[in-house]
RNA sequence: CGCGGGGUGGAGCAGCCUGGUAGCUCGUCGGGCUCAUAACCCGGAGGUCGCUGGUUCAAAUCCAGCCCCCGCAACCA
């Protein structure tokens, strides 16, 4: 059995988990269950960067400790990842004791090989920043925020990146597979031959970091910490049998805006300390959000959490792995999401599924008929499998399920063809009707052992109801072949397994949850679609009590409502004009249901102004209407004075 | 000479590396079917594949030039 190591990004804990690190995630089990289904070894590892200025600058504005910022932001991507039920069989947090050792390890080989020496930056700076700067603005401002930059001269530690010139571009000519796909391959290749310069490799400006071996007034920069997790997962410099059994990785699947350190620094530090090198780094695209890239400060950021809850885990990671064409970009729209829930997935798999069971319950009281099947149809068959085996092994998903899904497509017509409803009255024609529904389900246990990978729950689900037993992820694809389907099985018809949704609907409920994480600061993890339970006013458990100084992070006023109307395609949003005191905002609301917009005109409400501006159904909210959420299913009610109080007034 | 991505029927995208009927999802018009999740099947309308030139028997695809759009600060896959 050979061994597969697989890794994903560490993800940084200075921001929250959004798409993009789920789809990095996604793909990256995809692949893990992909590499099982092939008979191999397979070692998932994820985990968290925590290290750096911008944590401890975090925790800071989080009126916390950056251990215990780290703590919580690494603990909610865990959690995510739990919950969507991706599979990572090891979990790295540059915080702990094994990787501190693993970088003192690798740093010192390298250190101890001659590669590492003092030095000084000298150079620009921006302050505001943190930041060295090589190539300010004509006017000599920093590129990044505008300001002026000041000189200084820092020690600083290097690393010998200009010496491992020759021999990257060496690795990169023997082995083309070492960065994927081929345009990010041109990218590094033409970076490298462009000449590199010594990497600085320590700070003295940071203290949230390893401290650097023997000169503790150094921090360790980031390359060193971050990248060295991908061995420290695995036991380097603290289980050594582990790690020799497990390194070097096979695949480091990655985003390509960190292929430069991935492609270049990292072998690099791997060369210098004489530790054997990665076999593949794989970069993929970025989503874009409507055609906008995906940023906090527009509030354009999907959440994985409402899709998977409102659609199912087996949607979210179908539409993210068929829409986007691996390695370029691709963009998000709730409509699209939709709209391939419902075409591929309910109008798709799910009737093909529930037609094929259906039949058989029908025709053959629920046993699969004989007999077996030709053998040029193997033959055919076979050829389409070891296609797609070849489509996930190059990484292209959306080829793969294309593929698969064209089968549905294939059976759907024939069934239309053969008529099986028509044979079913004629007893002549039983032994071909047998054999055409046979072909149909044998069909379906194919796609499901096919798109196992992807949809991993859903194939399952098929699988057990076409009264196959064991897991579908321990199949062989290797041995799959068509015809294996035993006559005789008995099947199980169970309900539909995506049902048909209304888009409106969908994409409210998913905005609304979208926002009850938000204001919660963290999410729920998504619970199993099956168990729903209504929203209770439970109350607030102990440890949850926030001090003065958090509530007054809520900055809540008095406002009059000078006008509100209906949020097109959408029941339950207003758009309401508010006077706050200071200035009129425009807020989406979800109150269409229970309000009538024009009831509400000069009615004082409480607003929270201090909540980061967002778009609900394209319309921006720059702040919340607060309500009382009345159960059992969440009725709003607006909060109000008894008494007449001025427009502006802070509530405390 | 900054870098990168892109411009394909009404919308969103694939195809381009490895030239040879322009494909998918949605929408739209008409028909069929009833096993199935108002599903599925068939047919129609709708494209000078950004522009110009070149290579070729043949170009969305290769080459050259041009035009237009998007991203390139942070967060960050």
């Amino acid at each position: 059995m050979a061994k597969f190591y697989l890794t994903t990004p560490i993800y940084y804990v200075n921001a929250r988990p959004h798409i993009g690190h789920t789809y990095t995630t996604i793909v990256g089990d995809t692949i893990a269950r992909y590499r099982r289904m092939r008979g191999d070894d397979v070692v998932f590892l994820t985990g968290t960067d925590e290290h750096g200025q911008k944590v401890e600058r975090s925790a800071k504005a989080a009126n916390t400790s950056p251990q215990e910022y780290a703590d919580r932001i690494s603990a909610e991507y865990r959690r995510l990842w739990d919950a969507l039920d991706l599979r990572y069989d090891r979990y790295i947090r540059t915080t702990e004791w094994r990787h501190e050792r693993a970088v003192h390890n690798l740093l010192c080989k390298a250190r101890d090989a001659g590669y590492i020496y003092k030095g000084h930056y000298e150079g620009l700076y921006c302050v505001s920043d943190e930041l060295y700067v090589d190539e300010p603005t004509p006017e000599g401002k920093c590129p990044v925020c505008g300001r002026g930059l000041e000189k200084i001269r820092e020690e600083n530690y290097y690393f010998k990146l200009s010496a491992f010139q020759e021999r990257l571009l060496k690795l990169y000519e023997e082995h083309p597979e070492f960065v994927r796909p081929e345009a990010r391959r041109n990218e590094v290749l033409a970076f490298v031959r462009g000449g590199l310069r010594d990497l600085s490799v320590s700070r003295t400006t940071i203290k949230w970091g390893i401290p650097w071996p023997d000169d503790p007034k150094h921090v360790i920069y980031v390359w060193y910490d971050a990248l060295t997790s991908y061995m420290s997962g695995v036991g380097y410099g603290d289980d050594e049998l582990q790690y020799e059994r497990i390194w070097p990785a096979d695949l480091h699947l990655i985003g390509k805006e960190i292929l430069r350190f991935h492609a270049v620094y990292w072998p690099a530090f791997l060369m210098a300390a004489d530790e054997p090198l990665p076999k593949s780094v794989v970069a993929h695209g970025w989503w874009t959000f409507q055609g906008e890239k995906m940023s906090k400060s527009t509030g354009n950021i999907r959440l994985a959490q409402p899709i998977a809850q409102v659609l199912g885990i087996d949607a979210l990671r179908y539409f993210l792995l068929r829409e986007m064409v691996f390695g370029q970009d691709g963009n998000f729209s709730d409509e699209s999401l939709v709209q391939r829930y419902n075409s591929d997935l309910a109008n798709g798999l799910g009737n093909f599924a529930s037609r094929t069971l259906a039949m058989i319950e029908q025709y053959f009281s629920g046993e699969v008929p004989g007999p077996a099947p030709s053998g040029e149809e193997a033959g055919f068959r076979a050829e389409r499998i070891r296609e797609c085996i070849k489509q996930y092994e190059d990484f292209e998903f959306s080829k793969a399920l294309e593929n698969i899904w064209s089968l549905i497509a294939e059976m759907d017509r024939k069934l239309s063809e053969w008529k099986p409803w028509e044979m079913a009255k004629d007893e002549s024609k039983r032994p071909l009707l047998a054999a055409h529904i046979y072909h149909a389900a044998e069909m379906l246990r194919i796609v499901c052992v096919l798109a196992h990978p992807v949809l991993p729950h859903a194939t399952q689900k098929i699988w057990s109801q076409l009264g196959q037993t064991g897991a579908l992820g321990s199949v062989l694809l290797d041995n799959l072949a068509w015809g294996q389907l035993q006559p005789g099985t008995r099947i199980e018809k169970t309900a539909p397994l995506f049902p048909r949704v209304q888009k409106d609907d969908v994409i409210e409920r998913m905005e609304q949850m979208e926002e009850e994480i938000r204001r919660e600061g963290a999410p729920k993890p998504p619970e199993p679609a099956a168990a729903a339970p209504a929203p209770q006013p439970a109350a607030a458990p102990a440890d949850a009590r926030i001090g003065i100084e958090d509530f007054n992070k809520v900055e809540m006023r008095v406002g009059e409502i000078k006008s509100a109307e209906r949020v097109a395609n959408a029941d339950k949003l207003l758009k309401v004009m508010v006077d706050i005191g200071t200035e009129v905002r425009q807020i989406v609301a979800g109150i269409a249901g229970h309000y009538e917009p024009e009831k509400l005109v000069g009615r004082k409400v409480v607003v929270v102004v201090n909540l980061q501006p967002r778009k609900l159904r394209g319309v921006e909210s720059n702040g919340m209407i607060v309500a009382a959420s009345v159960a059992p299913d969440g009725r709003p009610v607006l909060a109000g004075f008894l008494e007449d109080v001025p427009v502006g007034t802070r509530l405390k």
